[in-house]
DNA sequence: ATGTCACATGTTATGTGA
């Protein structure tokens, strides 16, 4: 079993990229972050006709969160973490054969420090919150998304043009960190210890052509689906692609 | 400070967010 994640920056701006990766790398279950759609605009014919079925949280313009399933529909289980309402669609979870997958999109937190910050660091407070109660039913579950995290050095090309950036501040780190130590296995880097496996690269500055990315989109396994863990990889080329989004689709395959 | 992309508002650009 195949499950990617993949921050698709606007979902009817990418289609054709989404429908060809997906006819290619057949995906059997995806998590969509960024869709930049309202819940009516999500191309659901589309993605149906490709093979798939799909539950959606979107939103005009910004967020926006989906997850796919091959030949099978998503059982929809929650939108939203819980706790006071959010206005923003980041969280979308859902089963698919006896698996629970989310799909996160964390907020960026750009700039910091400030309101965004703070922002995303109390959403990662109420994600940990919401994780800790899935561990506890033991059930299987893969926490995929867009962390809007690069956990450490390693996960980043050697710079200083990020070092004010939300993105690798100690604070987010910290609080991946500390989500993680709930006992979720970290699936890509587990795999690949030793390459540094970037799935995002910003498109000014050249960055992809120099190969100056960072990883920020994880796949986190529940201690019951942990030793299913059977392959890993991030589909790079896609990010080479006309038209294509900043991030590459990151996946897992479980035995 | 800049670079790139895309969208919304509503203009022959500018602000916003990433």
């Amino acid at each position: 079993m195949k499950i990617a994640t993949f921050n698709i920056n606007n979902v009817n701006r990418r289609l054709p990229n989404l429908l060809r990766w997906l006819r290619a790398a057949k995906p059997d279950v995806v998590a969509l972050q960024e869709l930049k759609s309202t819940d009516a605009e999500f191309p659901i014919l589309a993605i149906e006709k490709a093979g798939y079925g799909a539950v959606w949280h979107g939103q005009k313009t910004w967020n926006g969160v989906a997850i796919l399933a091959r030949n099978a529909e998503p059982v929809l289980t929650r939108t939203g973490l819980p706790g006071e309402g959010d206005v923003e669609a980041r969280y979308i979870e859902a089963a698919i054969n006896g698996i629970l997958v989310t799909s996160i999109y964390l907020p960026n937190g750009n700039p910091q420090p400030g309101p965004k910050f703070d922002y995303k660091l109390d959403w990662f407070k109420r994600l940990r919150s919401h994780a800790g109660k899935l561990l506890k039913q033991d059930i299987p579950v893969v926490l995929a998304g867009d962390y809007n995290v690069a956990p450490t050095e390693f996960d980043i090309y050697p710079t200083k043009s990020w070092d004010k950036d939300a993105l690798i501040q100690p604070k987010s780190r910290a609080a991946f960190k500390a989500l993680v130590d709930q006992g979720w296995t970290d699936a890509i880097r587990t795999i690949h210890p030793s390459k540094p496996m970037f799935t995002f690269w910003d498109y000014k500055r050249n960055r992809w052509p120099r190969d100056a990315g960072l990883r920020l989109d994880h796949l986190l396994l529940s201690p019951s689906i942990a030793p299913r863990l059977l392959k890993a990889g991030v589909d790079r080329k896609i990010r080479g692609e006309e038209g294509a989004s900043d991030h590459a689709p990151a996946w897992i395959v479980l035995r």
